[in-house]
DNA sequence: TCAAAAGTGTTATCATTACACCCATGG
DNA sequence: CCATGGGTGTAATGATAACACTTTTGA
């Protein structure tokens, strides 16, 4: 069966960014080994093309499934990338999505033609097919953006966790070397007021830290204030 | 001349949503009326169907253009908007931009095939077709963050303003009613440092007011230090 | 008793908010 | 001299940043 139009038409596809959690805190990034020409063999962002009666949401969800197992998880509309020359094998446009999970609750399973699969740290990324590099990079940014004013770590610690981890946490999204201020993210978490005490460490060789659980109710509460409040201040700028 | 492909693809279009200051700094948005079925007669954005060897910001420009003739503006991408269902024509996914501009700068030309072209107040947009109505919601949302932490307003005021019509333009934009407290708005605006004094008012019934000119060169300084210190701290949520 | 990591005290400075008040002009 | 906007003083409160210090554990 073939397709005959007027005018000549894009392919259509969508690409996953998929950065994952591991137990240290370290941020992975998802990647497949492309089968087929062109850049078989070289590694690539999860992807393919949308089908014609699905969303595209949808889409980019069933492709990676398809090609990694990875499922169950939210995803958000990164960019849409458009470049005509994006593509040796022609005009494809690629809407790219991405998300940020805990690698260890979405197991990957190489996809029944035995691509490999695998996460990558995000400093250590191969080489990347087609324009996948340049999606990477937009994708890494807006995650670092986003984190910056939405506390979207929290769910991907562990049940409990301490502060150090947390800490940790930021400080590798973002990228940050040197290390934040520990009394001052520690200050600015807890008057958050979003981490409820349970417990403390045991066993471990050093004074053992307060475990903490993130409460996502007050935590919803408070995003629904902080709404109110920039609607009735009107300017928020740091500038 | 007809294109036949192996799968079924989509048609991809842009569509531009162009917001205009007028100069009561009151924000519009720029429609056309449809010629053609489906939804003759009625309004929608700008836009169309994306050559096979353009680049979709061009694209998006080149649809302003012939269908407005507004032209020489920066536009950003907004969403990419993909339902099935979204266009009765067949799988129609579109690739939306947004804007910013003084109204007064960009001046309308009905296109050739003599559509109508107009400015609508934001509060007061017909009934558009496709979903449309649905791109200008989260246009109009991406406007007002966007608004709060970036100064994207000074650029379209008058060469020189006052502090007055400045607050006004914040407060249309973000469609606050109640007003924002004068003096507060004043030592916030004052305090960046991007304004510069550049004379007063004459011939008004009232004391004359201080008129502003927006100093490019400190903004931009100003933005580079701000990222630096957005490193350096590393956590910003006020949250 | 030591290493390792957790956790705290404190202070100076700056930003934010809220109100109320005064000022300059043309008609 | 008044209506109309323009423009200012001030004070309480809270957030931020910086740095050095103390505490608790297992080995």
């Amino acid at each position: 069966m073939s397709y005959t139009y007027d005018y000549p038409r894009p392919s259509v596809t969508v690409d996953c960014v998929i950065f994952g959690l591991d137990a240290q805190q370290k941020v992975n990034v998802l990647l497949i080994q492309r089968k087929n020409d062109p850049f078989a063999g070289q590694w690539a962002m999860p992807g393919g093309f949308v089908d014609m009666d699905e969303d595209l949401e949808t889409a980019a969800l069933r492709e990676l499934e398809e090609e990694t197992g990875v499922h169950d998880l939210f995803i958000e509309q990164l960019f849409t990338f458009g470049a005509p020359d994006r593509d040796p094998r022609g005009r494809v446009i690629s809407v790219a999505y991405y998300a940020l999970v805990n690698l260890e609750h979405h197991p990957i399973e190489a996809a029944s033609d035995a691509r490999r699969v695998q996460w990558f740290p995000v400093n250590d990324v191969p080489e990347l097919a087609f324009d996948h590099a340049h999606i990477f990079r937009v994708a890494l940014e807006r995650l670092r953006a986003k984190v910056r004013y939405q506390p979207i770590g929290f769910e991907l610690l562990p049940p409990t966790f301490t502060l150090t981890q947390l800490q940790n946490l930021y400080e590798n999204i973002l990228g940050i070397e040197s290390g934040l201020n520990k009394r001052n993210f520690r200050t600015r978490i807890l008057k958050m007021g979003v981490l409820q005490e349970v417990g403390v460490q045991e066993g471990v060789a050093h004074r053992p830290a307060r475990l903490y659980r993130f409460d996502r109710r007050k935590y919803e509460e408070l995003e629904k204030s902080k709404y109110e409040d920039l609607i009735r201040r009107g300017l928020d700028f740091d500038i």
